[in-house]
DNA sequence: AATTAGGTGTCATTTAGTGACAGCGGCGCG
DNA sequence: CGCGCCGCTGTCACTAAATGACACCTAATT
């Protein structure tokens, strides 16, 4: 695919996939920040811009939207779960493997990465007021249904798109949707976090439930030493 | 509620909400007609407007956006499934009440209840390639997940903001939508319908396993003279 | 150095969407 | 019956979202 990938930045159009995840998760940034402090309507494009110091048009550039500036900062704050999902061993129950990572993250992450879930957290409380961020959410949901498809395909030795597979991603991501809502509402709420400190298995049952028990469980024939990265 | 639901039509002020749905809907046929014949950009709120015979400022009044015109004709074609979930007796599986309506169906609905489906199936097609009607459907989904945590609440006697409550409702819903979306598109590739005869205990099956068993099957201590209506 | 391509800025333009006000039509009430 | 109230719609003016066209800049390729 790429001509070269050599060290610095974009090689000769290669590497601007990269750079413009980057750009769009900036001004989504910003977008969430407004919106929270001001609610949507009384947000412009032209502030949006000027928060993140680009011309309007360069917005319009990266979004087809105002609501859609969102969508980044919010799939962002469900990433984790997602590349959770991606690194799941497969000799490893769910809770387990969700625990641990939650662990690690609770240990690792940055200051960044930590500002942007509570900003997540912030549109998804948003969106209940805002039917223009409820469409961003669910479209945002809808990214993580597709991953999941692919996810769940590769742990099944299936296609994303068959049917059950299908079927399987598109409950256990609305449960996740559910369980990110209710979460982040409490903390939200003022609730204490460690009121969650059993989410892991809360996810993991509600993955379990949802797709019939097929997803959840550590893989049979699956030998500790990892056949799949 | 009303103050008084006599014969004609609205009773000073009471009525006003079916009449709303009514128009709602028609301005919701000619969109999805026009979305349908020269795609969403391709449509402007003017021409919608004309096909329906109102002023472009009524539209703007009855809708927040151009492409949310498309989701009454879209809940309306997953209507049947509302409505046919929240007849289902207790003693009966899904799959028997759902075939049943199903047939029924078939037989007494309308030839405009018909057309109206037919158009929705093609939004929702349509919604794949895009962006703005896939919110349109997202968001009546989204509908259809509210409705059917009520039903699930009276059903397994909870409440529709449980945790649980809203985890089933919202797998189910999901895996209707991938039910709707695959026989949908299916039809439109030119497939048999009657290849879809099992589509009651498709859906019933799908249900079942995305709610872990809680909704699908007779509801046990239900006798026959049927509790609810 | 010349080339190429993608990202960005600027300006003009279109179109989605709102506010304000006036007219119509039904309905309750004197 | 006539009067006023109320909700729905049309008209017009206006704001703001979104797109097109064109030029420039930067950086990697050659």
């Amino acid at each position: 695919m790429g001509t070269a990938e050599t060290s610095t930045e974009r090689g000769r159009g290669g590497m601007s996939e990269h750079r413009r995840r980057r750009v769009r998760l900036e001004i989504s940034r910003e977008a969430a920040r407004l919106f929270w402090q001001q609610g949507v309507d009384a947000t412009s494009g032209d502030q949006i811009a000027a928060a993140v110091g680009l011309s309007t048009r360069t917005i319009w550039r990266h979004f087809r939207s105002k609501e859609s500036c969102a969508e980044p900062i919010v799939t962002q704050s469900v990433a984790w779960e997602m590349s959770t999902l991606r690194s799941w061993p497969p000799h490893l129950s769910l809770e387990d493997h969700f625990a641990a990572e939650a662990d690690r993250f609770g240990r690792e992450s940055t200051a960044l990465e930590q500002a942007d879930t509570a900003l997540g957290i912030r549109m998804i409380r948003l969106a209940d007021s805002e039917p223009a961020l409820r469409t961003a959410w669910l479209m945002a949901c809808d990214q993580v249904e597709h991953e999941m498809a692919e996810i769940i395909a590769t742990r099944l030795d299936g296609k994303p798109d068959d049917l059950d597979v299908r079927l399987h991603a598109a409950a256990a991501s609305a449960a996740l949707r559910v369980i990110n809502e209710y979460i982040g509402a409490a903390l939200l709420d003022g609730v204490d976090p460690r009121e969650f400190s059993d989410a892991a298995s809360l996810i993991a049952n509600a993955v379990r439930r949802a797709t019939g028990g097929a997803v959840g469980d550590p893989v049979e024939g699956a030998d500790e030493t990892g056949t799949d990265a």
